[in-house]
DNA sequence: CGTAATCTTGACCAACGTCAATGTTCGTGG
DNA sequence: CCACGAACATTGACGTTGGTCAAGATTACG
């Protein structure tokens, strides 16, 4: 990562605001004085920041704190790839932690606040405490499944419903952190960013958009995403939203 | 399951074979008693058999002892996208026992061999064995690494690329087993289900695998497939082989 | 106020899906 | 051993979806 981007601030595990969200899995004292104490610093980056670089083999993982991002792959082509897009309480490069040097890029596509953790602490936390793994482990098949949903999506759905799937996942993303009302929320990505994380070129992506438009199913303007019908989209592209659990979050 | 198409037999935990492959991680002496403890029966089911069924709420899980196995979504449409292929030693339905009710099918490709265990101990061990739940956790990553990867592919590559992609990734799993020579594997599946894996149509994936013989690069015929240099498709597509991890067995 | 990035659209071409017909394999019963 | 049917494989013809190129409009930002 480019430090120059970067600054410290500080914020304390016990006193996050992130850990209070239903979404989150509660924290024992002892967990959370151990993730307290892996918690190495408190970074913001700018926008366009990559976080983590496919192939570095570095030692340290991170939870965002704000902002959003997104994993990807790049092709020698250049062409990328979207995989997810990472929200605040997630966990960013924790495979690189266990397994070595990652497979995928991260990079902040808003204004991104992180809480850096050094890795072998985290796994010397996994293989401590098992009831903190069997969590980690949960909210990984978590993702597997959501992950799923994607593979089908991405195989199985024309343009239009391609990117109307996109919209709507992330929008109930949002909603479960209390990032969305109940038909609107920011959307700060690009057009390109659409298109790379729904498989399509961007000229296409943009036709998608301009048709879910005129079908009143979803509109995006000056940063910000419509869903007039949230619930009348997923149906229309397949959407089932998964059953909430409690994440497990560093 | 019909258990109509099911017999059991009998292997113990000890005496298995798939254990001792290099490519699953050993058992200590006391996880290895707990598995077996947890371990119902051994079922045979014929090909075609679904072994899983979504939205089945079952508390139960499988390891693949021998066959083929796909993991798949099947649309109101009718349309079916196959998430991946497993083969032996891969865990079934190990997101059922911790997240209740699977999100995905699973249907036996071949005569299939299946580890029937029961779901409550094994969250019973994974809460229990810090090394072992690490060890899961590990696993799943590496899935998720290969998840991402075929995302890309979906997302990214034309037809021919498609397929030869998902032929090469195949092979190498199953040289990893020693399920295949240098050159040449056993390869049940039928176009159709090819054509489900690469998210194209029956007739394309047909067009896809014939422009790929034309190359000199794959070539299915009498139920097995042949790579002449599996290097060289590996770099046609991009496919880039995950460096070796021991993967947890159930 | 000007420059660069992004958005938006039209025109045209390639990739892929659908329909439909024919060939091939394999298992079953005679 | 052969006859038959069912499932699967293979191919051509044609329509649709999506990619590429290129240009103009709009926005962001210094």
């Amino acid at each position: 990562m480019r430090r120059s981007d970067a600054h410290a601030t500080g914020v304390r595990c016990a006193d996050c605001m992130l850990r209070r969200k239903r979404l989150f899995r509660p924290f024992s004292p002892n967990e959370l004085v151990a993730v307290a104490a892996m918690k190495q610093q408190h970074l913001v980056v700018a926008a366009g920041t990559d976080i983590v670089r496919s192939g570095e083999r570095v030692r340290i993982c991170y939870t965002l704190f704000d902002g959003w991002a997104a994993r990807f792959h790049e092709l020698k082509s250049g062409a990328r790839q979207i995989l997810d897009v990472i929200l605040p309480g997630e966990a960013i490069a924790l495979d690189s932690a266990l397994l070595g040097a990652g497979t995928h890029s991260v990079r902040a596509l808003t204004v991104a606040a992180l809480c850096v953790l050094d890795g072998k602490q985290v796994v010397a936390l996994l293989e401590s405490s098992p009831a903190f793994a069997a969590d980690v482990l949960r909210t990984q098949l978590e993702n597997e499944r959501r992950t799923d949903a994607r593979l089908t999506m991405l195989g199985r759905l024309n343009g239009e419903e391609r990117v109307g799937y996109f919209l709507v996942e992330t929008f109930e993303q949002l909603r479960r952190r209390g990032m969305a009302d109940e038909t609107r929320c920011a959307f700060p990505l690009r057009r390109a960013d659409i298109a790379d994380a729904v498989g399509l070129s961007k000229v296409h992506a943009m036709r998608a958009l301009r048709a879910l438009r005129a079908h009143g199913l979803a509109d995006i303007s000056g940063g910000s995403l419509t869903i007039a019908n949230p619930a009348q989209l997923a149906a229309h592209v397949g959407f089932v939203p998964l059953p909430t659990t409690r994440r497990a979050i560093l």
